[in-house]
DNA sequence: TCAAATCTTACCTTTTTAGTAGGATTACCA
DNA sequence: TGGTAATCCTACTAAAAAGGTAAGATTTGA
């Protein structure tokens, strides 16, 4: 019952992007520097974001990594999907309503549903934005003297 | 991010015990039939059931496990947290507070701890008794003619 | 034309998952 | 008192997933 290094480093990536959200191309050399990460492995989490759409970039000298739209515009359960494959709590769920015979009569079924229900309600409730203001809010930058 | 199947057959096999509870001991035999998972798997997953003082056992001729408690007295959550260690979706959280020296800044750790709260909360929420009672209502036992 | 970046494909090691196998021990019961 | 049906205990194993690493081709700005 984990999110894998790839969902989370994807997650900071896109944050990291959203920090730096200025139009320029940013590389994962940067990113790589900030976050910890190697360039070799945020390579393979970039392709994800940028095949599903999620990133434009730039190739050659100078070139990078921009976000595709507005940091509001992500939720960050969109994002870990991408990742994750899907965010279901059991494989019956992957593709459900499916072919199961057991559906029917089966008692944990609903409990399954309501679970993954709560899981995906909560990470698609927040935005890449929301969890920037609340960084800076930690920070506490804003009232700083 | 999944339910192991040792979660989920453990739930299964903890309310087919909760449907035979008559203070007889049940053996895996029968469960093994019902359930359709073989009896030296449910070995491993009874072992770590009684171990946590979630069964009573009987051996030798006529012997099996029954519960040791009330259904009513079993979350959900406490039977999946058995068989998973634990339900935290980062490993971060499973010791939590740690040593984790990015913590204060961690913009994502707020995050994680909201969805670990989320998923807790709802499989504490549900108890064996709770899952039977929709049990029956979904059979429609109770009304028919 | 060089350097710095992305892009593509392949490979590898470790850990986890999902079991299986064999036999020892216990206790009811005829 | 001996057979049988159950739990108990220890080990093993194959397949899949996780968590990367490696090498080099391609692109592009300066």
């Amino acid at each position: 019952m984990k999110i894998s290094t790839k969902g989370r480093y994807a997650l900071r990536l896109m944050l990291d992007l959203a920090e730096h959200n200025t139009g320029e191309y940013i590389s994962l050399k940067d990113i790589s520097e900030r976050q910890n990460v190697t360039v070799k492995y945020l390579e393979q989490i970039v392709t994800s974001l940028t095949r599903a759409g999620f990133l434009r970039s730039q190739r050659g000298n100078n070139g990078g990594y921009r976000l595709a739209r507005h940091p509001s515009e992500y939720t960050i359960g969109e994002i870990l999907r991408v990742m994750e494959g899907n965010l279901e709590p059991i494989a019956c769920l992957e593709n459900y309503p499916n072919d199961c015979p057991r559906a029917e009569e089966c008692v944990t079924l609903p409990f399954w549903i309501g679970l993954s229900k709560v899981i995906n309600d909560y990470v698609n409730s927040y935005t890449l934005q929301t969890l920037l203001d609340s960084a800076s809010e930690l920070a506490g930058n804003t009232y700083m003297i």
